[in-house]
DNA sequence: TTCGTTTTTTGACAGATGTCAAAAACTTCT
DNA sequence: AGAAGTTTTTGACATCTGTCAAAAAACGAA
């Protein structure tokens, strides 16, 4: 079966600043983002949006677009010279058909999602600003290292300027 | 197979207003929603904030801590009468073991839960309260029959004043 | 280094939202 | 219908946060 597996995916090398997935375009692979990071982001209003950032190692995709085969409303950009092992969803709907312990994969990983943007979810929702920036310094603080100042207000669901004060405050 | 899998559920009913998950003890159950509605909510503050809705016929459960088997941050109460068909952990995983088919069920089931999640992240994130209110009216309409304004005041992360003020601004 | 660009910080101000408190409207039960 | 409890509305006020604009700092390329 590794044999099998390894036909399967193909090897991204993307250097800083570019884009994996783009707005409007339907996203037909999942991504193992082997080493590097990145960001996913949307246009809201004008202004670009950075609503969740992966780290290597781990799958990503713009799952809503790979899920539905929508065009996708986000768009996935490096945020460093980054290493991806891809593979078209067909491809994996074919392993997933022959292999049960594949779709057990997909599941846990799904499981593990969900969770995670749960915690998230009802982290944002009542706090303030500041509480949210302690808890991200707590809880992911590798993301302080690779995202700018504006890519982690937009993350935070705040202005640049407030989480600049915020910063300058401690 | 539909047999066996009937002998693993059982059927809970309970009246309005009364809980099926506690904060504090560990959920050992998914439940399909039969018939009924729900929310799951959290302590915060002293104040207690429901963070989402279930409507029947939908799986729910304390996804957290039924995932994890770690004690439940939420409590989910009914908001009527309803009616639940209950599996146990261990009877899913020994179905999932058993049956690829019901792995998939579940791995699809997982899917759509997250994509959903992230749709109402994404809309929460940068909107204004009565945006956010306005989308809930086009988008979840059913939440309006069955929750009070304290409930959907805090499903959508204001506070129950200004949800009110909201709604006698048309 | 130096110039030009991008990112971050700071200031002034307006507006949205939360909080506390009380009144009003609505429910439920007897 | 009436009493007691709950839910919703309203008012006054403080504060957090966003916006716009400009200055300062950091970064990159030549």
């Amino acid at each position: 079966m590794a044999d099998e597996l390894h036909q399967y995916f193909e090897q991204v090398v993307l250097p800083k600043n570019s884009s994996l997935v783009s707005e409007g375009q339907i996203c037909r692979h999942l991504y193992f983002l082997e080493s590097g990071a990145i960001r996913g982001s949307y246009m809201l209003d004008g202004k670009e949006i950075t609503h969740w950032f992966g780290f290597a190692p781990e799958f990503v995709t713009s799952f809503h677009s790979f899920s539905t085969q929508q065009p996708s409303v986000e768009s996935i950009y490096t945020l460093e010279g980054s290493v991806f092992w891809r593979i078209s969803k067909v491809q994996l709907s074919q392993l997933m058909d022959n292999y049960h312990e594949i779709e057990r994969l997909v599941r846990i990983a799904y499981e593990g999602y969900y969770i995670r943007l749960e915690e998230r979810f009802v982290n944002a929702h009542f706090k303030t600003a500041a509480e949210r920036y302690r808890q991200l310094i707590e809880q992911e603080p590798h993301i302080l290292e690779k995202a700018s100042l504006g890519h982690l207000a937009s993350y935070l669901g705040i202005s640049q300027e407030t989480l600049s004060r915020i910063r300058s405050k401690r």
